[in-house]
Order: structure tokens, then sequence, then C-alpha cells
DNA sequence: GATCCTCGAGTTCG
DNA sequence: CTCGAGGATC
């Protein structure tokens, strides 16, 4: 075999290679030796470089910067989709559909993903990848070809393989089909591969892609990106394909825009497999269907489903299989008639940014607090959301008046990721934290090597609800019935100007407070509303030394500590007279909270507070049954995490199921922990438990364990 | 000294 | 759920 030979099987090699790594996930060879067949590659090229063509593995790379992108033409318009947002809609199109043409009756429908990324467009000529654009406007996209040779799910060369592979040593003819992924064999002939071929796919970024990295930007301190799809746009829309290069972007194939002198099958379910059969990325997923309700049933799974995705999916594509009978379907404006977006509840959105408030909690820490143009995200209306710290606006880059991108944590809290530079008019403006406490006045403070400012000032009148609302709370002493409001006229008319006055409130300084209260809400008589806020009040005498001491908000003592606190030391007199070191040989606590612990008991306004609850018999001690630890249950070594909800627990109630068993339950996910406990709707966390490889048990399995 | 883990604190809407 | 920070561990 002579060296020309020996090169084109080698590309050939490496194609294949490439293909079975980038689109079948399932690498035949190390990344080693698919190094060494690059180099030889490289060798051969250098010696010969009149040998290299376009579709050469070596080109995928090292092209040099452009000035500025082209414009390229789309040789048939890039088409967008109309919406429907549940079955109603979906039926309804439907319904218009088969009015229009009595075929549609009986079709069949082919659901797909609706992936969250760029729309691209792909030419080859005689098999060879020649050009790609961007969508643009449909009629007219942007050459970003040098880009899309970089991704390496895409195909250089079509088919990727002709079945030939091993060139050099013994050279195999292996049917194309056995070639491909083992779950999609072809069932059909290619036919003749259009010498003009144009197709469309979806570039994007995994999920897992984007978050490594991100993660690789943090600690390079750089800028991170705000999502999946807005990485994907802008590693596109390099000019230096270099940077392209190195975005882990892939794509999947899903349309013919444009072919020329072959066969391209006439349906779409046909088509997915035709392509994927050429080497083109296919989804998996797709799935045909003889009627319109089970390919909705099909999209409604996927939406209760995404999170199983590894991409961003905002929403299902159901098309009638049938192309051509698509086609003759017709057009409203740009949207073909013969398909529809089964779109998903949007989960993130953008909207404008009208102001920003600042918060002061019960620590005295200032927190940002966005005020938002309403939006709905994911069912509910949106009009704040948190912006957790000054930092964090300043390293985002946030202005008044941005369009910024918001999100619901675990799909409920809202958050903002951050703004859409490119949506500025100039009329922006750059924020600037306060100096001054917005709720009572006095100068805020910074400490070192901390990020959080405070309102140091001890009588500052919103540290006081907060602490009062946090001692009442439900993890606290419980207290129920006492809410925001009513704290906040008990403070206007001085009856409470601490934690332990509540304990000395009389009938008329409640009565009082609740008549003053906005009366339109009322349901029940001022009375009746005071007479069980009395009673609950006197409950809470009774509650345990750990709930009380994590309500009494000394700082860093929260629910565990104070539970590890109240064992070691049994009372609040002990602890009151505990030494730092003392108090640092408990597990958990080192120097900064015993500091803060130590200055917590040293304050005399502190010291009246003890001084009252003790007068009014608020002293709980621990009894010995309950410092017992429960150090031999069938659970004991053995950390849980809960994720969703589970059917016959609270999440309280399965806390304190596993600690009595002698179990350990922790909030976050780690390599410590032994079992994710799973319910219904699970969050992140579970995501997180199968990349740690973090067993996975049901609430079933959970209490076989105990027995 | 760096890294991992855990805890605390704050957060929104219906 | 997120972020920040304290503490434990290597």
């Amino acid at each position: 075999m002579d060296l020309r030979e020996r090169y084109e099987a080698l590309k050939r090699e490496i194609h294949f290679h490439n293909y079975r790594y980038h689109v079948l996930d399932a690498p035949l060879i190390s990344d080693a030796e698919f190094d060494r067949l690059m180099a030889e590659l490289r060798q051969l090229e250098a010696e010969h470089p009149d040998w290299v063509t376009p579709d050469s593995p070596t080109q995928r790379a090292g092209a040099p910067p452009a000035e500025k992108f082209e414009k390229v033409h789309h040789p048939r318009p890039i088409l967008s989709l109309s919406n429907a947002f549940n079955a109603e809609e979906t039926r309804a199109w439907f319904e218009r559909i088969r009015k229009l043409d009595d075929r549609v009756e009986h079709a069949a429908f082919v659901v797909e993903p609706k992936i969250d990324g760029l729309s691209v467009v792909l030419h080859y000529r005689n098999g060879v990848f020649v050009q790609g654009a961007t969508r643009g406007d449909g009629e007219v996209g942007e050459d970003i070809t040098a880009n899309l040779r970089t991704v390496k799910a895409i195909p250089l060369k079509i088919p990727v393989t002709d079945g030939r592979i091993g060139g050099g040593r013994e050279e195999k003819q292996i049917p194309l089909f056995e070639l491909t992924s083992p779950t999609h064999p072809l069932s059909s002939n290619i036919g003749l591969i259009p010498s003009y071929l144009v197709v469309r796919g979806e570039a994007f970024i995994t999920i897992k892609d984007f978050e490594a990295l991100n993660k690789r930007l943090e600690e390079a301190g750089e800028r991170t990106y705000l999502n999946p799809r807005n990485t994907a746009a802008g590693s596109l829309r390099q000019l230096d394909p270099a940077i392209t290069a190195s975005r882990p972007l892939t794509l999947l194939v899903y349309q013919v825009v444009y072919a020329e002198g072959g066969d391209v099958p006439s349906t779409q379910w046909e088509l997915l497999e035709w392509l994927r059969a050429l080497g083109f990325p296919v989804t998996d997923i797709a799935r045909r269907f003889t009627d319109i309700e089970s390919a909705i049933a099909y999209a409604e799974s996927w939406a209760a489903r995404r999170d199983e995705l590894p991409y961003e999916a905002d929403g299902m594509v159901i098309k009638v299989d049938d192309l051509r009978l698509a086609e003759e379907l017709g057009y409203v404006g740009k949207d073909p008639r013969g398909a529809i977006a089964f779109k998903f509840p949007a989960r993130e959105v953008t909207t404008k940014l009208l102001s920003i408030d600042v918060e002061v909690g019960r620590t005295g820490v200032l927190t940002p607090r966005a005020v938002l143009e309403p939006v709905e995200i994911g069912g509910v209306i949106v009009r704040n959301a948190t912006l957790h710290n000054f930092d964090y606006i300043a390293e985002k880059d946030i202005r008044i008046g941005d369009r910024v991108l918001v999100k619901r944590a675990g799909d409920v809290i809202p958050y903002v990721i951050g703004p859409l530079p490119e949506a500025r008019t100039g009329t922006e403006q750059p924020y600037s934290p306060p100096h001054i406490c917005p709720a009572c006045g006095q100068p805020v403070e910074h400490f070192e090597g901390e990020v959080a400012w405070y309102c140091v000032n001890a009588a500052c009148p919103a540290q006081l609800v907060r602490n009062i609302e946090h001692f009442v709370s439900k993890g606290g002493m419980d207290i129920a019935g006492l809410g925001i409001k009513i704290v906040e006229k008990l403070i206007e008319s001085g009856a409470v100007k601490d934690i332990a006055d509540l304990y000395y409130l009389t009938r008329q300084d409640i009565l009082e407070a609740v008549t003053k209260k906005d009366r339109e809400t009322e349901k029940e008589p001022p009375g009746k509303i005071a007479d069980n806020l009395l009673a609950a009040i006197a409950a809470s005498k009774k509650q345990s030394l750990p709930r009380l001491l994590a309500a009494l908000g000394i700082r860093g003592v929260g629910e565990v500590v104070a539970r590890d606190l109240a064992q070691a030391f049994g009372s609040l007199d002990a602890l009151a007279g505990a030494s730092p070191e003392q108090l640092q040989r408990v597990e958990g606590i080192g120097p900064n909270i015993a500091t803060a612990i130590v200055d917590w008991f040293r304050q005399p306004q502190n010291q009246k507070v003890l001084d009252k609850l003790k007068a009014a018999g608020v002293w709980p001690v621990m009894h010995s049954s309950q410092s017992e630890q429960t150090t031999n249950g069938p659970l004991s070594g053995l950390t849980f995490v809960i994720t969703g909800t589970l059917a016959g627990f609270t999440r309280e109630g399965v806390k304190e199921f596993i600690e009595q068993n002698g179990g350990k339950v922790t909030d976050s996910v780690s390599k410590k922990t032994d079992y994710l406990v799973l319910g219904e709707n699970p969050g992140s966390k579970l995501q997180k438990a199968q990349a740690l490889g973090v067993k996975i048990i049901g609430e079933e399995e959970l209490r076989r364990m105990v027995q």
C-alpha cells in the first residue's frame, strides 16, 4: 500500500472514530490511540501539503481569526414554528389542519425535542462540508463555517464512513448499519446521496458541559456564562475559531432544507433515520405516533421529565410525518402549518430590572432585592427576585434598567442570573450600594474578609422585627398566630422591645395591636385572636433548650449547632459561663462561632433578655433522655440527604425517623453522603447524587433498612 | 494552605 | 436553592 492510500485510509479511520466518540458517544479506541492517528495524519500532511482537502480531520481547528462574518443567503427560508402552550392548544392546531386537509385525520406524527440552542444550516457538496451558517432572519444568515468545523459532532464528510476501516493494516469491510448505534439499526438503504445537500440542526451545549465550563471560568477568575443557550450562541459568533474550538459545542440534525441530485426520504421519521445513517447526530428520543393524542401524551411526558434530558429543552416539536402533506398544508406567515412547538412552561425568562430595594435581615445584613417588571415563570407572577449581595451585582455588572435573566431556584425562589448586555440602550444606570441602613438611617459597615454589609445599630427597628419573627418561627419557639403585622404593631406601641417582652404581653397590648390592623382581612374577633395568641405564647415556654438556643439568634448558631451545644452544656446557665476553649471542644465549633457565643452572652441587653426569660419561666434544660445519643440504631454511621416529596413522611418526619434510628441527615449531597432518599418531584440533588454515584433509595427501602 | 463539607441565613409567591 | 463562611480534613 502506498503512502497516498495510507493517507486516505487514515482520514477514513479518524472520521469514523470521531463519529463513534462525538456522535454515538461510544468510542472504540482510547484518546491516546486517537491522538496517535491524528499525529500520523499531520505528519503525512506536512510532507504532502497538496494532498490536504477541506474534509481532512486536521481542518477542524486552526483557521485564522476573521474580520467579520459574511452574509449567506439560505437556499430556502429557514422557518420558525408556532407555539402551543398546552394540550388544548395542540388539539386546536390539529383541528385546524384537519379541516384544511382530510388526510390529516389519519396522519402520523413525529415528536422530537426542541432544544434551546442555536439553529444552524450546514451545506454539503458531493458529501463534503463546505459551508455553515446561522439562521439569521431566516432568509440571510452569517457564514460561520470555520467555527462550525471545530464542532466535532458535525461530519466533515458524509457518509461519515463507507464501511471501510482499518486501512493500512487489515482493511475490513463492515456493513454500515453495524457502525451506527445498536439501538438504531438502519432499516433502509441510503439511496443516492444528493450532490448538494443542505441540512438544519440545533447547535448547543449540554448542561453538564456548561456547568464544567463555568466552573473552569470561575476558577480562572473570568466572567461566567448565564446559561447553555447564551454560551452556545456566543461561542459560535466568535471571530476566532480557536475560541469556538475550546467550547464544548455539539449538535443534533433534524431537517433537510434543500437537496439536489439525489434521494431524500419522504417522511420525517425515515428522514431522521436517513440522516443518522449518513453520520449526522440525530436525537434518540424522537417517536412516531399514528394519532395526535398519543403524540401529545408523549410530549407531555417529557415536560414532566425535562430534567432527565442532558440539554436544556424549551419544548417538544410535533410534526406531521408525511413531509409532502406537511408542505401542502402551507404556512401562516413564517410558520409552517405542518408542525407545532409544544412548549414547556418557561423556567428562565428575561424581564426589565426596574429598581433595587435593600432589605435588612435579623443579623443586620443588607440584602439587595431586584424589583422587576412582573413576569410569569413556571406558573406564578414574579415581581421580585433576590440579588444575593452587593458584590454579586458588581461582578455581574447588573444595572438598573437592564434586561435581566431570571430563574426560580429549584423552581421556587426567583433569583437574577445576570444581565443581557446586548439589549442595552444606554439609559441603564449602574447601581451603588447604600451608605446608610434603609430602615434606621445609621451608617452601614463592612468587615474585613466578608462580603456582607451590616447595619450595626443594635436598636435598628427592622432588625428587631426580623429577630422576633425568627424567634417565633416554626423552627424556633413556634408561636402560631404571631405574624409580622402584629409584631410591627407591638413594637410600634412600645409593648415589645426585645424577644423576652413577648412573655410579658397583656391581653390589652395584643388587643390594641390587633385592632390597629387592617380590619378588612379580619376573620376572627380581636378578643379571640388575643386569647389564642396568649395561649400560644404560654405554650411556647415548654419548648426544648435546642429550640430556644437556636431561636435566640446568636450568630452562627442555627438548628444543628444549637442541638450540639445543648447536648454538651445542658443549660443556658452552663453555656453563659463557658469559655471559648470549652466551647471549641464541641465538634463544629471553631474560634469564630465560640467568640460569637461568648460575645452574645456578654452583651448587657442580652443578659437582660435572659433574666426576663428566666423570670417568665422560659428556661429549659436538657433531660438525660434528650441528650442520649442514638449511636447504635440500624442507620448509625450513615448520612442521608432527602429530595422531593415523600408520600408517608413530612420533611421533618423523615428527618426525625432517620435520626431516631441513628442516622444523620444533611442538606447537601457530597461524597460523604451514603443515601439519597428520593421522593416525588426531586430537585437537583438527584443529578448531584447520580454524578457522585451516591446510592439512591425510595422511602420503602428506607423503612426496610430500619427493620 | 488548599479543598471539601456542612451550616446558617436569606429568599418569593399563593 | 443560592451564596458565603466556618470548620474539618488532607
